[in-house]
DNA sequence: TTTCTTGCCGAAACCGGTTTCGGCTGAAAT
DNA sequence: ATTTCAGCCGAAACCGGTTTCGGCAAGAAA
């Protein structure tokens, strides 16, 4: 290589970037019939398209997405706005989340444009900032709501959204999402087949699709057992730590405390290990607890926290995959897949050592009952 | 609002945004003109720029970002590359990193493009087709590799960015950066007012600028305690709990082991938790631990773990704010920050109940030291 | 009063693509 | 031998902005 040319190259790769007329000019032909060439068009002779294709690739020729943008209205990105305030139980699965999303779209030549707020109505007006620049072709929607005012939003304006969780008013909806209230369900049934007859219920935020979901889960586990729903047994509200140590604080307190407990999120799950440890019970033994989401924390508790897993990279895979499809004029009604967490038993569950009697005597008289030496 | 006004805003909102056209028509001036008021040229009557920015905001006319970035060159977007096979440390931190960018980002009227990378060469080839297609105007760095080969490509490319963390060959690099050294020298200095004499380090990844700077400050702290440095204490490469686990280990199996352990990594510390219980030994009273980061698993840890907690999402916040002024000019060498972690003692740590000699009769043995009742 | 600036704005080119439209060519149909 | 009609491609308009250039008018200097 002469040193003219590769003084040439330096200055190609900043300044001046190979553009579709320098394609057109090294082709000898003009820049719009490249353009259709390469965008596929049908009155282009497929052995033009094809040397087309061949010096384009020879020169390095990369379209400009926003050159691109301007007249077909298309930025090739997809968009995720995060909101933070509320909790965090799903900040440990961002990066999964994120690094799914993106590896499927930068498969496709897309990008992820991601935002944060700090409340709903911060969210809308980021995805309301986001459409009007044209910033992004579409949205991921994470923790949907039963009536999510983002879906309204999105659909008044035509901007194409898929959801990560299923939804009350589904109509125009494409979703993703992990069928939780079979795991629910299921937490229930290995519980009871272990011996337990006073199964508590502990649920996540109100307002999230998923509680709700979840809820009928544990109540079709009760029913398949045969084991009547005790009103007292089922609390909510418990998405962190703090408010699930609460909550396993007031159920111990029950007159006939329960001797397992499902969690609907692993994080408040982690809390009723503080509970315990606060009354002398062990986990397992004691008290048995399953919890929901599979977050690595559980990994660390004493015992690890049973759960059920999901599989969070592949959700971002999927719901990035269909996204784009549903931009490129797919309908929403036929993008809809569910797909089931797998438990994962690390030791937190047993037959109950204690009946709810017994339970209930040892929290009210406090008294430490010593590991016994095996 | 008449029917019709209702109708018209109804197409206008979808469809046919207000462009700088429709701006200028409505003034009866020329779009060139609209443009220049609104970009602050010199040649434009203050009164005349008053006027285009009154009906501006009045059509609620927002300039399309890449009908701009065309002619610019700017896409208004600041990039972030989060590499994730190495290991999950910085998982826990991503969200709260994220919403420190966006915010300041956001505030601009600047967004941020996220993508996800395997491996280095993934990470740098993404790098180059993010600048390649002028999807990004830089790039926020994270985790600062001593000899960091993104930062030869960005300078190489002329593309501005900004790392989170120093590195060795600095010309031509903007950081922000937490000066964990002086954490780990901290931590030596409490460790040794405490009474401890054998204070064992482990580090993290050996390729990281972080874990240089750390040893130093390890030393640095037996320097100033005047306690001689034995190699045999110090071990490197620990970033997971799985990995912490050995290095606690194999410290605890030394014929003098430590009776405290400064990690460098707060998950690889909560490793040290598992092996002290299959010792039999309790934290804080036979084993102190102290580590850096200040993940929220730290507070679950029994006893919870202390640590030095970094502020992530100003970090976020200040790397954002450093790097649009790098874009817009400002030199590299005037944008460079440090900043120290807040050291928060959560009960990990405390005078040594047991000297070297003891602990290790007791890990030898294998015996079990049953919980004295206080 | 004339001339020379200077301030201010309109007109048009431009950025890098896409899309529409119309004309040319060659083969099939008449 | 015409006519017809695809098939294929060039030319030009367009997308929504930015930037350059030149000209007009008013005020300052001569």
């Amino acid at each position: 290589m002469s040193s003219l040319d590769h003084q040439r190259l330096k200055v190609n790769r900043r300044r001046r970037r190979v553009t579709i007329s320098d394609v057109a000019a090294d082709l000898g032909m003009a820049k719009g019939t490249v353009s259709r060439a390469l965008n596929d068009y049908p009155d282009i002779a497929p052995s033009t398209r094809e040397r087309v294709r061949c010096v384009a690739r020879k020169l390095g020729y990369r379209p400009l997405s926003h050159a691109q943008a301007i007249k077909t209205g298309r930025a090739r990105s997809l968009g995720l706005v995060i909101q933070l305030s509320e909790h965090d139980a799903h900040r440990p699965f961002l990066a999964d989340f994120l690094a799914g999303i993106s590896f499927v779209a930068s498969g496709e030549g897309w990008t992820l444009t991601v935002a944060t707020a700090d409340s709903d109505a911060a969210t809308l007006s980021t995805m309301r900032r986001l459409i009007d620049e044209h910033k992004v072709d579409g949205f991921i929607l994470p923790r949907t709501l039963i009536d999510d005012p983002r879906s309204a939003l999105l659909k008044e304006q035509e901007v194409p959204f898929v959801m990560f969780g299923r939804t009350r008013n589904s109509t125009g909806c494409a979703w993703y999402d992990v069928r939780s209230e079979d795991s629910m369900a299921d937490a229930v049934q290995r519980l009871a087949a272990l011996g337990h007859r006073r199964i508590a219920f502990v649920n996540g935020g109100g307002h999230y699709q998923y509680s709700r979901l979840r809820l009928d889960g544990y109540r079709w586990g009760l029913a398949r057992t045969g084991i009547e729903e005790d009103p007292d047994l089922v609390l909510s509200g418990a998405l962190t730590p703090e408010a699930g140590e609460a909550s396993g604080s007031s159920l111990l307190a029950l007159p006939r405390p329960p001797t397992a407990i499902v969690f609907a999120v692993d994080s408040a799950a982690l809390g009723l290990y503080r509970t315990a440890r606060r009354h002398g019970l062990r986990i397992a033994r004691h008290l048995s607890v399953i919890g929901y989401d599979g977050i690595p924390d559980g990994n660390h508790a004493d015992p690890p926290l049973s759960t059920y897993a999901v599989d969070i990279r592949k959700a971002g895979e999927r719901l990035s995959r269909m996204l784009i499809d549903r931009i490129r004029g797919a309908e929403p009604e036929s993008l809809r897949e569910t797909i089931q967490a797998t438990f994962v038993d690390r030791g937190s569950i047993g037959p109950p050592e204690l009946g709810t009697d017994d339970l209930a005597r040892l929290v009210a008289t406090g008294r430490f009952i010593p590991q016994q030496p095996k």
